[in-house]
DNA sequence: GTTTTTAATGAAAATGATTTTCATTTGCTC
DNA sequence: GAGCAAATGAAAATCATTTTCATTAAAAAC
């Protein structure tokens, strides 16, 4: 189960912060996401969330999703099936950076964590010379890589 | 203007080798995209196609663009803004590899190639032991930087 | 605790990029 | 130049996402 002895879920803050109300339909979405460490689509999380609260609308899901995504509690992704998908950008002990392998043939996403000390070491130097030369406050990157997974490899 | 002495297009045997025809509508496609250094849309694409050849419709250039990208020659992008871009992914002479700066206030992409060298080195480097270790066939990455660009910074 | 204020929501309709369908056209092989 | 499958255009269909608007419910004010 969860933590024991916890307060308010830590995002509250987050959404007091800025005038946000706390709403149930928040609450849920933000529990589903963080329960899981899939790719979710909004239609997943909705399907998810109606579980538990089937009065929760498709469109608040969207509209919650874009929000947390605005407040950098939330990352989406395209995978290129057409669909966004999100991922909650930290969890209460912070989640381990990680970033994507996509299979092109059957879209399987494979996240990986290791060689990120020397991507994030090397990006960091690349971000502060972009923002100086082009006077860009960096605040986000994506870094994919594109290919065939094992499987798919094997059937061509 | 264009190179004296051409003979047929570069990307002819692209297409002949793997039974494809050369057609009207995809010469103007690839030539319009050969003439930008613009992040263009389909219907970008479109529109500069129609002015020569008005009778190219906009499903054409959706299927030739789609075409492309699946033959290697076309790379697409989503910059967030709900409409897929396309560049050549390599000129004649080759062109730069070259990653993106997306403001995410006003849209704005700005490619560089600055320390694009380091950033090879290191991501030659992952690909290889990330192929190794998911037995993974990396046929291609993405990069892209998020942020405000110099203006949006400017007015928030 | 009750009232007040206004952000948040749900349902339905709208949007808009992309895809599909299908009859017609056109490269390319022989 | 004829034959044939690939390519095309126009129109319709798809489908993820957004907008509209009347209603609901957080949270502030009392």
């Amino acid at each position: 189960m969860m933590g024991k002895h916890m307060g308010p879920p830590w995002w509250h803050g987050r959404f007091r912060g800025r005038g946000y109300r706390i709403t149930v339909a928040r609450e849920a979405i933000l529990d589903v996401l963080n329960r899981t460490s899939e790719h979710l689509s909004a239609e997943d999380v909705y399907l998810a969330v109606h579980k538990v609260h089937p009065n929760v609308g498709l469109t608040t899901i969207y509209r919650t999703l874009e929000l947390l995504v605005q407040l950098g509690l939330v990352f989406k992704f395209d995978f290129g099936d057409g669909r966004a998908r999100y991922e909650l950008a930290e969890t209460p002990k912070g989640t381990r950076h990680h970033h994507h392998l996509v299979c092109t043939v059957c879209g399987r996403v494979i996240d990986y964590t290791d060689f990120i000390d020397d991507e994030i070491e090397l990006l960091s130097r690349t971000e502060q010379a972009l923002s100086k030369k082009f006077n860009f406050k960096i605040t986000n990157h994506l870094i994919q890589f594109y290919g065939l997974c094992n499987e798919c490899h094997r059937k061509q």
